[in-house]
DNA sequence: ACAGTGTAGGCAATCGATTGTTCACCCCTC
DNA sequence: GAGGGGTGAACAATCGATTGCCTACACTGT
């Protein structure tokens, strides 16, 4: 239906080379004048618009960027799915998106589909610390950059949080306020985010001195990303001899599921138990009781990542370092001072977010 | 890098048209099995795979489907963008994802922009009842599905939720829980979902004789799809000689910036306002207080969305009914009986959910 | 031995745009 | 008036896959 360069160039009488210089504004081109005001007019008459499927098999270039995110309806990944889009639009590049549910086998599905379809680049939200997929685009040379999780050693075309920083300062956070027994609901081990606020955890109790309890290690449960996995933790949390009075859980969602079983088992938040989440979903604070949690600049994260591929991309720029983003320490209503064992004294802090950085 | 079809031929020892017609399974292929097989096995240790922009070039078919949506970082959006994607992949299909933020030249940008790239068809969740972007296409003969709002009057391509029946359902929940003077915050008119609930408001309280008050027009207040409209709009109802004794939000955004104005001004949701919400955001039921709401069956509008397009792009079958989606009333916390004037019983409902169908 | 009829594949055009190379002039100059 | 140098624009070859149409060759029957 719409009108092709040749088409046009028949019109013009003139051959569709010449026709593609004047529009391409080509440096190199001869075109009298007249000739190029004539080819232009009918442009604009019949509104001519180049197919992008012809010129990419000539050009190689689709101005099309693979997205691979474990799961866009989670809001985490529509944030940064959010700031991809706008960097890439920017640059009018477009973006196509799969989901993966995190399974290896979609995954393998997607990427080899998103090849085919010869995006210009990946934006990877699924990366493993040891990824042979991964692995794989490294070695056939494929232009891709990793968000929020990224492999073990950390590459240069990595965009994540600081996530052991912020880990750091989560803990800190706790042990500031008096506490000494912290549990932490740890998510997936084989993913970085995970792997790295656990290592902090570990790192920041062993500094502190407080890891010395008969059964420390029981404080370390394995959840999940998700609202149930974060449930079934502090379910098992609850059941421990003594339960821990703070839990620093490996994000939002798990904080989520967590501060339910703890309210299930009738106890409340934060005066029995203090709660701690990470990335501060734009609906943390809207939870009863809002949540402390570490803030992570989630669009940006997008953002960066799309742009860093897209200087690989375009100008070929590779990135000389790995990027962690700072996050923030939110102190809302989930945290609160330890409880003490010879006191009732439960006071609460102010509900106003105060903030500080985390490095 | 990877391997083309002449390249493989080549190492066949056989015409490119041969092996595309081994590979493609043609019908019509009249090829020996010995041939058959050497080319088979060669494309196999070789991992061809066909470069779909050449191919998309010579069938004029990419297997991509353009989307158009306000905003994907908004959890409605991210929901339905999943349920499309899902429907998609099913077929081997693709999406390509663009934000407009409700802004018609973002849109027609975006619109353009997919049309170049050739999209088998587009999903538009940003239609206005009447737009002549929408106009445009359907002049042009592009095949779209309208996701969530619909054009004025509605097409056959249209797969929204039930917004009037939902609407009635909201309205008639309120009044049989005693209430009586209740207000709306509207949503945009000129979209289709901001339109018909506040139709179906007018037209429940007119047929319950509850809109008979001195001052009832100003309980019908624009608003916005998001808090901060929401949270102006009830500070405008709190202003009033007479304040509602409940109100029903255009969407749980709406709702929960309704919530937050009602709480600052030191009163209690539900004991002195009722609120309900449409949409069922996954997070409303995290809120506190927990949000009554019409639930929309978010994703499977947009599997049947995609759904629907498909069979026009892949099968050349037309709908021949809009798709109304039925809503659901979930009864949560954020509503309660009127309060009664003369009494101070504030009887609370029990939180766990109960449901009927709107329609 | 020859027309007839399959069978196994090759030929070549095409999709629409891009781009290195060539060509036909014209004007100048010596 | 032949060679030189510029111009302005056409030529033609891609990019990789698809597909309608042909052509060899073999085999059959008479």
């Amino acid at each position: 239906m719409p009108i092709t360069l040749k088409q046009l160039s028949l019109l013009a009488g003139a051959h569709p080379s010449t026709v593609a210089r004047v529009l391409h504004a080509d440096p190199r081109q001869r075109v009298s004048a007249d000739l190029r005001e004539r080819i232009l007019t009918l442009a604009r008459e019949h509104d001519y618009r180049p197919n992008s499927v012809a010129r990419s098999l000539r050009t190689k270039r689709t101005a099309v960027l693979g997205v691979l995110i474990p799961d866009i309806a989670n809001p985490f990944f529509a944030g940064a799915l959010r700031g991809m889009e706008d960097a890439a639009a920017e640059r009018e590049y477009s973006v196509i998106l799969a989901n993966t549910d995190d399974q290896p086998t979609r995954e393998a599905h997607s990427l080899a589909l998103l090849r085919d379809r010869q995006v210009d680049g990946l934006l990877l939200a699924t990366a493993r610390l040891h990824d042979p997929a991964i692995a794989q685009l490294q070695a056939d040379g494929i232009p891709f950059v990793l968000v929020n999780r990224h492999t073990d050693p950390i590459t240069p075309n990595s965009v994540v949080p600081d996530d052991y920083a912020g880990g750091v300062a989560a803990v800190e956070h706790l042990l500031s306020l008096g506490h000494r027994r912290i549990a932490h609901i740890a998510g997936a081990q084989d993913a970085s985010t995970g792997y790295l606020r656990a290592k902090a955890y570990r790192d920041t109790l062993k500094t502190a001195g407080a890891d010395q309890f008969p059964d420390q290690d029981a404080l370390l449960v394995r959840g999940s990303f998700r609202e149930q996995g974060g449930y079934n933790a502090m379910t098992e949390l609850l059941a421990l001899r003594e339960r821990p009075t703070a839990v620093f859980a490996v994000n939002d969602l798990a904080a989520l599921g967590a501060i339910h079983a703890i309210t299930a088992a009738g106890l409340r938040v934060p005066q029995d138990i203090s709660v701690i989440g990470f990335n501060d979903l734009f609906h943390a604070s809207h939870m009863t009781p809002s949540l402390t949690t570490m803030q992570v600049p989630i669009h940006m994260m997008g953002v960066r990542a799309a742009q860093r591929l897209l200087d690989m991309v375009v100008d070929g720029v590779a990135p000389e370092q790995p990027l962690l983003l700072p996050v923030t320490l939110i102190v809302r209503d989930s945290t609160g001072p330890a409880p003490q064992t010879n006191t009732s004294s439960h006071a609460r802090k102010p509900s106003g977010a105060r903030t500080r950085h985390a490095d």
